[in-house]
DNA sequence: GTATCGATTAGC
DNA sequence: CTAATCGATACA
């Protein structure tokens, strides 16, 4: 599913009226109670709620006091997973994302999990969104993929679950975060 | 109630 | 390598 998703990403910004969307360069999957890593692994509390409902819904979470991650929800009710989205390479709002980010360079403004919720604007009043019908949506496109490899590996900053290769990404591509691209 | 620890990032 | 910074979670 994590492999699948690549694609574009679109939000709409409710304030300004504007729209950013990219291509989504590098995934990682997360499967609940099968996977340690999982905030899901434990079973359910309210902030992991919406992962346990059907497929096709944001999971916002906050990190380390001052990041927020975006999620997609995979997987029919009662089964807890989602796909972490962890770096967009920027397409459409390239300047709103610049103002958000206060930095310039076009590669780096949605690369890593933390940048790329900065870059689009999300922030927990996201979290549990239908992605059928709010202002976050997902458009599974083959020809985003450009050509390039898709990579797997080990995800990335968890202690448990290394042992798996749920992180994918387009290989070399320039908005993809962490050493190995 | 209290303690611990992050699915991170920027900076030295 | 480390600081920043605070909510979610586990445990008493």
């Amino acid at each position: 599913m994590a492999r699948a998703l690549l694609g574009r990403l679109l939000v709409h910004d409710g304030a300004s009226g504007q729209r950013v969307a990219g291509r989504i360069v590098e995934t990682e999957a997360y499967r609940g109670s099968l996977d340690p890593a999982s905030h899901a692994y434990r079973g359910r509390t309210p902030r992991t709620e919406v992962m346990f409902g059907p497929a096709g819904f944001t999971y916002v979470y906050f990190t380390y006091g001052m990041h927020h991650c975006l999620n997609l929800v995979c997987e029919r009710g009662g089964v807890a997973a989602a796909v972490l989205l962890r770096a967009l390479e920027p397409v459409e709002g390239i300047d709103l994302m610049r103002s958000r980010r206060g930095i310039e360079h076009r590669e780096s403004l949605a690369r890593g999990p933390g940048c790329l919720t900065a870059a689009l604007g999300l922030t927990r009043e996201h979290d549990g969104l239908d992605l059928s019908s709010g202002p976050v949506a997902v458009l599974a496109a083959r020809a985003e993929r450009g050509g390039r490899a898709t990579l797997s590996g080990p995800r990335i900053g968890i202690r448990a679950g290394l042992d798996r290769s749920w992180r994918f990404w387009l290989e070399g591509h320039p908005s993809v975060s962490g050493k190995k691209r």
